[in-house]
DNA sequence: CCTTCATTTCAACATTTGTTCAATTGTTTA
DNA sequence: TAAACAATTGAACAAATGTTGAAATGAAGG
């Protein structure tokens, strides 16, 4: 009897051992989970994209998506919680830019993906 | 008057010039956007990284991650979807494993950047 | 053929998310 | 000090998403 059923909470496991390999091993992977979450909506990876170009104000990123300044606002807040972009202000406005080297490296990795799909 | 307003659907902008370059330019981010939004879910996120160990049918992912099946398996479809993982059956079993080398790629890259913020 | 069992699908629900408009902040300039 | 203006914040709403339990597939074995 190498596998036994309902030894595992309520669900049940076919490999056990494969299970207790792994079972309450698994990293915090929250914050990784979470930083997906942010790249993961057009509207943001727009405005990263527009990032990567240059450095920008937030009412020109508004007019560039033909969306309002209190929407680029929200979803640049989200950013920067991320640590993807970061700003500065100067006088009334306020510039925009990415914030380090992996989000670039991120892009281009999930571009990749994407455009090797698209390819099959 | 190097700077108009109103001239940009219903929003203002302030470097008509930088702005300019970037309107209508824009590639369709729309597959990239959805690649990471699949990427952002802790549930998928511990999916990927159990099978990144190896390759493990679907109930015994459930009993590691102390989800149902039925859940686990709606994961399982969205994962498939983009490409990130692939399944092979073998008799009433069937088993995942991830898809490509951009995965592991994404998942380090992200989990870099993650790491970088600690650190700070 | 019928039963068993791993998986998938369906329907329903609560929660989260993106967008909009209005109000507010903070900075510059008249 | 007051007005102008870029940006942020808050509240409200519709739409999308994650989870659950029940029902439906589909393959293996008696």
């Amino acid at each position: 009897m190498e596998k036994t059923a309902k030894d595992v909470c309520e669900t049940y496991c076919i490999h056990a051992e494969k299970v207790a390999k792994l079972q309450g091993n698994l990293p915090d992977l929250s914050q990784l989970a979470k930083l997906f979450k942010v790249l993961g909506d057009e509207t943001r990876t727009k405005i990263l994209y527009i990032l990567a170009k240059e450095e920008m104000c937030v009412c020109d990123i508004a007019a560039i998506l033909g969306s309002t300044v209190s929407n680029v606002s929200h979803h640049l807040r989200l950013l920067r919680s991320a640590s993807l972009v970061r700003c500065r202000r100067e006088g009334k406005v306020v510039y925009y830019a990415l914030d380090d080297r992996h989000v670039m490296n991120l892009f281009t990795e999930g571009l990749e993906h994407v455009q090797h799909l698209n390819k099959i």
